[in-house]
DNA sequence: ACTCTTACTGACTGGAGAGTTAGTTATTAT
DNA sequence: ATAATAACTAACTCTCCAGTCAGTAAGAGT
């Protein structure tokens, strides 16, 4: 029965290989970091050697870009086409969009994923770039205009809408940091949810003509 | 005079070491990162050879420790006072201290050495442990007091400090992290103290009864 | 059956850098 | 002056791991 199993895993399934080893790398990267991830970690949770790795990606480096890139960007389409879509009064859609952001960083590895590319981005500069471009150049235009469309029909009081995005996704970051750098570390848990329904409400009643 | 000059600074003195050292450590782990810093280019900034650090500090992880522990705290004890001692309306002194925050994000290496803490918080518990105490621990009961303060006299409505603290603080430590790991890849720089300029007029007028 | 190609592996190398040690030089004490 | 001690260094070792390469086995084609 071992040796079944062995022989299964065994078998050369090349058209599922890169996935599964971005899926071992994100959860090794994310656990340890990338500096203490040893390349025959992520292998063997991917159940294969080393040298395999390299078939499918140039180097370490590449892999890190490669699962950065796969792993962002993804959730972003979504909410654009959603904001395009919309008509009417903003602020229930600011407050949905925040919840979404919410249950994303509860339930995915996302918060990890953001700590990683802010703790790699010096040493991996074509990381953070892409990151910069798909996911924040993405995430902060898509906010900010939905406020400029609440000043514009006069439902909101005028303010600098760039600065006001930075006030309203702050607290999504913070939530983020704590999750994956604080709570590991044995600091108690936030409700990031409940963080995103206060936040949804400060900014919204600070935002009243 | 060249040799006059290698004379002076290979002179022996023991009690200014190891703040050079510290100071060598900040400047190359926030610049390049804990792991890409070599302990020799530590020594050769501060002036010394490598197995000089040996002498002054246990190993890599005990610098970088200590470097956290000598940084952080300083400022933290400056506002407790001042918050301690007010009287009156809260709101100017929230506003003065999200100003004064701002300005040590602004003009010191604040906002590099909070990212290495979160870089490396899960490599180094203790590090990350001891910037949760002695900095977070300390600084976010300090403006959580003060809004409870602002509520119970009547000058705030009535809020869940805890969550009201952070979305306070967040855009700080949004502004903390883009400019130490964002800038340096070519994001735009952000203007703190605008940002917190902001910030506290969006949640004071959020916190109006 | 028996090639031929492609997926995959075990065992190696090469380099880097943390930490050590034996020795050297500055400073103080006598 | 000279011995004793403390500050410091050059050069070494040792370990770790990214990346390589020569070889093996799986599956496809004939």
């Amino acid at each position: 029965m071992t040796d079944q199993l062995e022989i299964i895993t065994r078998k050369r399934r090349p058209a599922a290989r890169p996935a599964e080893i971005l899926a071992a790398a994100l959860e090794l990267f994310t656990e340890r970091g990338f500096n203490a991830t040893r390349l025959e970690d992520v292998a063997s949770r991917a159940g294969l050697s080393k040298a395999a790795i390299y078939l499918y990606f140039k180097d370490k480096n590449s892999l890190l870009a490669a699962l950065v890139q796969a792993t962002a960007g993804a959730s972003i389409a979504a909410a654009g086409l959603q904001v395009s879509q919309h008509q009417g009064p903003v602020a229930p859609l600011l407050r949905q969009l925040l919840g979404f952001m919410a249950s994303r960083l509860q339930e995915t590895r996302l918060p990890d994923l953001i700590k990683l590319v802010i703790s790699e981005s010096r040493a991996h500069p074509e990381i953070g770039r892409s990151y910069l471009d798909n996911v924040i150049g993405k995430a902060l235009p898509l906010f900010q205009s939905l406020i400029e469309r609440g000043v514009a029909s006069g439902e909101f009081r005028a303010v600098d809408a760039g600065l006001t995005v930075k006030c309203l996704v702050g607290p999504m970051l913070l939530g983020a940091i704590w999750k994956s750098a604080f709570e590991p570390i044995g600091a108690e848990p936030i409700d990031i949810a409940a963080l995103a329904a206060h936040d949804a409400d400060l900014i919204l009643r600070a935002l009243q003509p």
